[in-house]
DNA sequence: TAAATATACGGAGGGAGCCTCCGAATATGC
DNA sequence: GCATATTCGGAGGCTCCCTCCGTATATTTA
C-alpha cells in the first residue's frame, strides 16, 4: 500500500468515527471526505459502500466485545450474571451509533451484509454463554443466540433514541429471560 | 374547503397509505404526488412535514388501538392479560409502515412533534391498563407507562426490521414485566 | 539521480430527493 | 357570467449519492 494512500485511509477512518459520533450512521460521506482533506472519489476507492467504513470504524470496538465475552466467561460470576453483563456491554457498544443497531439487524439477516461476519461472531460467544446458563437452569430453554442479538439490538435502538435511562428497561428484558421459577 | 382540494387530499392520504406501507416512512414524497396525479407543491400545502401526513394516514388506525383499549379494560380478562393484549395490538399497529416505531419514540420526546397527541393518549390508555394489572401485584411496580411505549416501540421495531418471529420475543419482554413471584 | 510506470487522487457531472416560491388555473359566491 | 379568493403545479436551488477518468505523485529501475 503506498504512503499516501494508508495516510488518507486512516484519516477517513478517524473523521468518520467522529462524524458517525456526532450525526449517525447517516453522516454525509461528502462532508468526511472533506473534513478529512480528501476527495470524494478516494473515500469511494478505499470504501466502496457506507458498511465498509462503518465495519472498519468498528473494528476496535467488536475486538473489545470479544475480549469481554472471554473474560465473563473465565471470571468467577455465575453464568446467568455472565451473560447479563455480556449483554449489557454489548448493548452500549451497539448503541455508540445512531442507526448501528439496524445495521447489525441487517447484518444477521443477510449473508451478504458487511456485518455479517461481526454478527456471526456474536452470535457464537452469546451461544457459548447463553447454553451455559441455561444448563445451570435459571435462563429460558425456549431461547436461542439469535433471539439474544435481536433483543441486544431492540436494547440499542431504544437507547439509541435518546433514551438515557435504558439500564431499567434492559433490566426488565433480562428478567424476562430468566427462567420461571415455577 | 375547495371541492379540488378536498379531492387532491384525499388523494394523497391513500396514496402515501401504499407508498408507506410499501416503502417504509422514508417513501419519496416526489412519488407519491406524481403518483396521486398532483404536483409537489399541492402536497407540500396540505401536508407541510412528512409527519403531518403520516399522522393523517394513522388517523384510523389509532382509533382503533383506542377502541381496543377500551374493550380490554370493560373485558373479563384479568388486568395482566388484558394489558397484554392490548400491548400487543399496539406493538402490531406500530409495526405497520418500517420506520414508524422511530417517529413514535421521537413524538414521545418532542413536545412539538407531530405524534406528541397521539403517543399521549396511547400512554393514557397504557397507563390505565398498567396501574389496573400492578394493583392485583401481577406486574412489577417499578415501570411507568411512558416505559411500555417504549418497550412497545422497541418491539415494534424489531418486528419492522424483517423479523417475522416477534411473538416470541414479546412473550420474552412480557415475562419481564411480571412480577418476580418471590 | 532521473526516467518509467504503477498507483492513487480529486472533483466534475448526472441522478434523486427535499422544499420553496409564485405565475397560472379554477372553484365559488354574487 | 364575472370577480376574486383559493388552489394548483413545477421550475429551481440545495444537499447528497456515486461513477468515471484525466491528472498527479510515490516507488521502482536503470
Amino acid at each position: 500500500m503506498r504512503a499516501d494512500a494508508r495516510r488518507n485511509y486512516d484519516r477517513l477512518v478517524e473523521t468518520a468515527r467522529h462524524a458517525f459520533a456526532e450525526r449517525g450512521t447517516e453522516a454525509s460521506l461528502e462532508d468526511i471526505a472533506k473534513t478529512a482533506g480528501v476527495g470524494i472519489g478516494t473515500l469511494y476507492r478505499h470504501f466502496p459502500t457506507r458498511q465498509t467504513l462503518l465495519r472498519e470504524v468498528l473494528r476496535d470496538g467488536m475486538a473489545a466485545i470479544q475480549d469481554k465475552g472471554r473474560q465473563v466467561l473465565e471470571g468467577p460470576a455465575a453464568p446467568v450474571d455472565a451473560l447479563a453483563e455480556w449483554l449489557r456491554a454489548l448493548i452500549r457498544h451497539t448503541a455508540t451509533f445512531r442507526g448501528l443497531s439496524a445495521e447489525i439487524m441487517g447484518g444477521l439477516r443477510e449473508e451478504s451484509s458487511e456485518f455479517s461476519e461481526a454478527c456471526g461472531l456474536m452470535e457464537a460467544i452469546g451461544a457459548e454463554l447463553l447454553t451455559r446458563a441455561q444448563a445451570t437452569g435459571a435462563v429460558r430453554a425456549d431461547v436461542g443466540p439469535d433471539d439474544l442479538i435481536k433483543l441486544v439490538s431492540a436494547m440499542a435502538w431504544l437507547s439509541e433514541q435518546g433514551e438515557d435511562d435504558t439500564g431499567r428497561l434492559v433490566g426488565i428484558m433480562l428478567d424476562g429471560l430468566r427462567a420461571v421459577s415455577s
